[in-house]
DNA sequence: TTGTAAGCGTTATCAA
DNA sequence: TTGATAACGCTTACAA
């Protein structure tokens, strides 16, 4: 029995009709499972058909609606990105491969942007009505009672680089931060500095926190521990401010660790404009994220690479993952350190081009 | 009558069984319209059975199922957001803004990156599967033919910053990149500079090549024309190449436009590195974007702000505003210039942080 | 290999 | 103000 409705209900009236899977079935004269069936990859269907239906499809300007499809199929392939601002370099780049990754393994990301105002609590629910198969948080806090409650309602949730939560049903997937702070001190201590600064502490991010653990830890292994601690939000400007801060003190440190190479081009900047201080020559600076703007001549700043690609490959892995969702799992993936010309001792060949 | 199905089809066993309105209906002992409407901001509902269904639905864990909502409704208050890599810190700026403007105006933004290898003429199609009532293109060139199929087909194309094709049904909003290259001509004739040089240049965007164009014309209007032009894709990199390569010819310019912020700054650190010349002391530079790191000390450029805000809040007007996508519609936006320290007598004070 | 028919979870319509 | 009922456009047993 074909369908009475005119297929245009509640429709602006200049806009064309729906074209439908019985549009096609009609005009190719077969029914409309056949029309479904040739636009689902590997089902069985003769080829003259399915062909015959494509032709149609292609002439009445087809294609399968897929919120129908995701309502009787029970699967969305919807992927809820939560993520706080882009103004971090190193945010974009995990945005970008993170919707690259998706796209290749069938997933369609939608976003959900976490501002200082728009509390996680408030967006959970209102993602969870898309019906995602998964929603992804990174770039701010979670949570973790929100983490928990969406995880309850049996979506799986990945966490991106906030640390690991063994209490929460979800994955979490995550760089090294601790072990790479723990680099970053060892080449401190092995390029002969002994009065080191961290930069960028505080309540924040978890991963901010694991970077300023790993650092002191692999400090007290030496029997030292920082000189001095500059509590602030990361970023250029605080980067910036904190440089002035600590040169106002008298106990100066000799090498400083800023959480983040953000912060850390905040802090070169102002070192050099305000005080002539040279990074390497007159003191010693890493950061954390390895940005572009790092390897640019007026700093290269040594820092730590996070391993983008991995990281995301790995989350949309998870996503994958079935039986997941049901405990929590932590992967932790290494970051490297690179040197170039910020720390004493390093002599990174200059690149022609950044 | 009941529905008979478990609601659970096809679902993985270990999944709980989805809460339906029906559930909550019969848990509260009303008819599932009533639930419908407690969800309904504006509809006829007793204050008292609103509470009701709403305290049933939080007991249950029940959010309305916005796949089926959009289907039946057909609004699916889904927004495509077809955009390129994020490379460049402009482009997340916009994105950034994009979905905050976006989000409060009660739209989904869901994302297609365009990739060098991902043609968007395979990848619009696959858009229209999800329904959307608007695409924004940004961030890369939009085929004009898909952009007139994708138009012709019922949904709203929105290209931001793309130009303006008069032949396609949609809305083309754009910074003033004309104008703003022109502002720059201005700036640098009025400095004195004579002998100017364009980077950048190329068959590329059309943004790009508006630029040019913008900033030739004024050159004429002073009986002028470049001494140079360096063919390019914009980026770091480039800028770093051309510097090379400018500096390698006789005919040397004594002020540059790099068609964006981001050539400029590899510009100008290849300029500095590899022959010792300083903006604004040895030689002209402006640029165009005004990403944040152009106001790093380093560098100091002069640029043209493009005014992200209003761009992002135009594009979803235009969304919303209904009739639209009948016919080709423009809207530029002026950009500012925003003098640094890059060329002759410019002389911003800094401020104490970037 | 194809068609029939039963849903998926919601909202729109109409009558009560 | 509420409830029954018919769509929305599709997939998927099941039967042919």
């Amino acid at each position: 029995v074909v369908k009475t409705g005119d297929g245009n209900a509640g429709r602006p009236r200049n806009e064309r009709r729906t074209v439908t899977a019985t549009d096609v079935a009609q005009a190719v004269g077969v029914s409309r499972s056949a029309v479904s069936r040739a636009f689902t990859p590997g089902a069985l269907i003769a080829d003259s058909t399915r062909q015959s239906v494509h032709a149609a499809a292609a002439r009445l300007g087809y294609v399968p609606n897929a919120l129908a499809r995701m309502l009787i199929s029970q699967r969305s392939r919807i992927v809820g990105v939560v993520m706080g601002t882009l103004i971090n370099p190193f945010r974009s780049a995990v945005l970008d491969r993170l919707t690259a990754e998706l796209h290749v393994a069938g997933y369609v990301p939608i976003l959900f942007p976490v501002t200082p105002d728009s509390s996680v609590e408030d967006i959970l629910p209102s993602i969870r009505q898309y019906q995602p198969e998964a929603v992804i948080m990174t770039g701010f806090t979670p949570v973790a009672d929100a983490l928990a409650r969406m995880a309850d309602s049996g979506v799986r949730v990945v966490v991106l680089n906030r640390g690991c939560e063994a209490t929460v049903a979800a994955d979490f997937i995550s760089c090294d931060h601790m072990g790479g702070a723990a680099l970053v001190a060892g080449r401190m201590l092995a390029a002969g500095y002994a009065r080191l600064a961290v930069v960028g502490t505080g309540r924040g991010q978890v991963t901010t926190r694991s970077r300023e653990d790993g650092f002191n830890a692999a400090l007290r292994g030496a029997g030292l521990q920082p000189v001095q601690t500059v509590e602030a939000p990361l970023g250029y400007e605080s980067g910036h401010a904190a440089a002035v801060r600590i040169m106002r003190d008298r106990r100066l440190p000799d090498a400083v660790f800023c959480l983040n190479d953000m912060t850390a081009l905040g802090f070169i900047d102002a070192a050099r404009t305000a005080y002539g201080l040279e990074p390497q020559r007159d003191y010693g600076i890493a950061g954390f994220d390895d940005i572009p703007m790092s390897a640019w001549p007026p700093y290269r700043l040594s820092s730590v690479t996070q391993p983008i690609a991995a990281l995301a490959r790995e989350v949309v892995t998870a996503i994958g993952r079935d039986g997941a969702g049901q405990s929590a799992t932590c992967l932790l993936l290494p970051g490297s350190y690179v040197p170039r010309n910020s720390l004493r001792g390093e002599d990174a060949a200059r690149r022609g081009a950044g």
